[in-house]
DNA sequence: TTGTAAGCGTTATCAG
DNA sequence: CTGATAACGCTTACAA
């Protein structure tokens, strides 16, 4: 309740200079030994510690980094801010963080806003227009980029999974579970790992000719798997690559209604490996991103900034598949002939 | 890279004094039209924005709030926080989060590094010894505490679910189902929350002679639920309140490892209703704790403080039980007669 | 070793 | 309506 001690009044009550009191406090010069005990006791009987304001005014560094973040209620985005704030604590940092509330709008001007609070900033924008990212890159350093990496020249550290090898890997575990006619629910079409995805699968269809993927618009929740499963049971497909496994699950539990077995009659797989994959039923088959590890990468690629230490690298980390009860053998039959004679 | 431009420098390219560029950005008071605009282009040519840190040491305000919270990593306090962000937002606030790593110790500590950085604290520390606690609450100010109540006068705003209500409508839940013959998995022994549900516990017990409920220390994780599987099923219980949805999962997912039919033979009930409490199978009967409303009304108290507002008060939610598929009728049998002839 | 004073970038007071 | 000037609380030359 009681204004906060200040250097002064610490200053003040030992006799002394503020400027030894500061001394005193961070041990910048060597202070006669009888002054140090006098602000020691000083400062601990009013209660003292140094303003942090003050500090960063004067020193022109905050100890704090600001993260942006489309939306906090992901599981991807909500590990990656739990691995960086570990990691920032560890070198005496803090975390300012921002949920542009999947409002790629403002996102430009909140990243802007918050970055100027801070020391840096740490951007995961999987759907920010590459223009704004590159204003970004120019204005905000030091910076980071998480999960997409910019087109052009810049002096920033990118920490991402390898979205398009995760899903090749996916590709190659099905195909060699013998299906050949698949659909791709595709999540946001303008962000960074859904491109990365497609291309995998250009790819792959190139190298295998015998291979049907057909491509749908879905989206990223539960519920767009959900309401995918109807057309999805009409198609034919024997497998299923989700966007990421909320929406394989959503489509598992659609299945499940309707009563086409998985992986019986279709094999499902997700994309991320969040927390819960592997306590529904079935199991998740997925590639699991490693969102803590990338989130303390992301503070690593922050603090080599910081440090004013070596130049930038590109870190990307490949994602594990691993499998679970969702996937199975292709189906003889199509999945509509589930309910015929 | 350039130094950012300050106030001085837009004053000088448009030839008027700091005081005036400060009074045109702020809108403080009225400014020559003529003027206005001068300053107006000036700080666009340069790509002036005022300093928040020199504004906030002479505004004696932040415009940021710390959140700590003990674990970034829980479902629960994860929506916490994206009630919290949302709200501040809103008002034109940011929030410094700051994650205690379940640590008790460095909680203390923690909080009071993190609060002198900001305008306010919005303390979630469920074990937080009591003491530690009312030292915080007295020299803190303002601040919110989220899910505990503590003793004693203090003048924050506290905002939490009624734990204890939660669990009693379970106990009647399951009460009404039959069951006479119930275990209750116990969360962190020091934790607000499970002191409130035991309550709810002996005040039930009281009133129903005829019903038994064991205590048995558990934890609060997947794996202490998993693990506590075997012991319950020899006790011959017919239903189980795990402390929360995490407990819960891991219960019935042990159960069905181990043959136990879930609701038939054993009937289980989480508490929270994290999101995916409804996509297991079965799906999870539990009591919902509004979260993001607990974040949108701490904020809401944070806001009141921070405008010299009406005097504190307390927000008590009522959590919501909604019925699933993991209970049931009390089994006729016990349990561990299922494998029986 | 210690103190004095300038300055970090802004806003508010107070004359003009 | 505008401009000096004094804070805000701290660190750091520079001087003693």
């Amino acid at each position: 309740m009681a204004r906060p001690a200040t250097i002064a009044d610490v200053a003040a009550r030992a006799g002394v200079s503020p400027a030894t009191v500061s001394r005193v406090m961070n041990g910048t010069r060597a202070v006669d030994q009888e002054m140090t005990e006098r602000v020691r006791a000083a400062a601990a009987a009013l209660d003292y510690s140094p303003s942090p304001l003050a500090r960063s005014l004067v020193l022109g560094r905050t100890n704090t980094v600001a993260v942006v973040v489309p939306d906090l209620g992901n599981p991807t985005f909500h590990g990656v801010l739990r691995g960086l704030s570990h990691a920032a604590a560890r070198n005496g940092y803090h975390v300012l963080v921002a949920d542009s509330a999947e409002s790629v709008t403002a996102e430009l001007a909140l990243a802007q806003q918050t970055r100027r609070r801070c020391d840096g900033l740490v951007l995961v924008a999987p759907r920010m227009p590459e223009t704004d990212l590159a204003q970004l890159l120019r204005t905000l350093q030091p910076m980071v980029v998480v999960n997409r990496e910019p087109v052009g020249e810049h002096a920033s550290p990118v920490v991402t999974a390898d979205y398009r090898l995760g899903l090749t890997e996916l590709l190659e575990l099905l195909y060699a579970d013998g299906h050949r006619s698949l659909a791709y629910l595709a999540g946001a079409p303008q962000s960074a790992s859904n491109t990365r995805r497609l291309a995998a699968l250009e790819e792959f269809g190139a190298t295998h000719p015998d291979l049907a993927v057909e491509i749908r618009p879905c989206g990223v929740n539960f519920v767009d798997g959900h309401d995918a499963a109807g057309p999805l049971v009409r198609s034919g497909v024997t497998g299923v690559l989700a966007f990421n496994d909320l929406v394989a699950m959503g489509l598992v539990s659609a299945l499940g209604e309707a009563g086409v077995a998985v992986p019986a009659a279709m094999s499902v797989v997700g994309f991320d490996d969040i927390p819960f994959a592997r306590y529904v039923t079935p199991p998740l088959t997925t590639a699991a991103v490693p969102v803590t590890e990338l989130g303390e990468l992301a503070w690593q690629g922050m603090w080599d900034l910081l440090s004013g230490g070596p130049p930038r690298r590109t870190v990307v980390l490949s994602p594990q598949v691993v499998r679970r009860g969702s996937t199975g053998p292709a189906a003889r039959s199509r999945p509509e002939t589930a309910d015929g004679p």
